[in-house]
DNA sequence: AGCCCGGCTTTAT
DNA sequence: AATAAAGCCGGGC
């Protein structure tokens, strides 16, 4: 049941880019989800999956971390995020710099995702 | 059915 | 720019 919709947002998480970001919201509505943005967050938190997707890549729509401040999953996302190079300034991300796809910077993630999505279509 | 609770989002102060 | 209040979507009881 909800294993499906887990999967779905898991294969969408996957396929955030190292060094890019996405919101939750962002993930929800390409996993065909509307705006069930928790429900995004409640499948990367019970995520068990063995390659462990990227959850480090997922933020909200402000730019900051979902985890709560100062949480030791605050300090891991920051950490890893860091390791991909993109810059982590006072717990938040500048999301017009990183966002996956979301504004105009390099095109060539779009591919991706639109093959993705065709994948994902049936 | 009804209520509460989330690694959220948007809108209004 | 920061905070508060209302939405939204599923899940558990």
């Amino acid at each position: 049941m909800q294993q499906h919709t887990d999967a779905l947002i898991l294969q969408v998480v996957a396929a955030v880019p190292a060094g890019r970001v996405a919101s939750y919201g962002q993930i929800a509505r390409l996993a065909g989800l509307g705006r069930a943005a928790r429900r995004v967050a409640a499948a990367l938190r019970r995520a068990n999956s063995q390659p462990p997707p990227p959850w480090h890549r997922v933020l909200r729509s402000d730019g900051r971390l979902g985890l709560p401040v100062g949480s030791a999953g605050w300090h891991e996302q920051i950490q890893r995020l860091r390791s991909e190079g993109v810059a982590v300034i006072d717990g938040r991300v500048d999301l017009r710099q990183y966002l996956w796809s979301g504004g105009d910077g390099d095109q060539s993630d779009r591919d991706d995702l639109d093959s993705l999505l065709w994948r994902l279509q049936e």
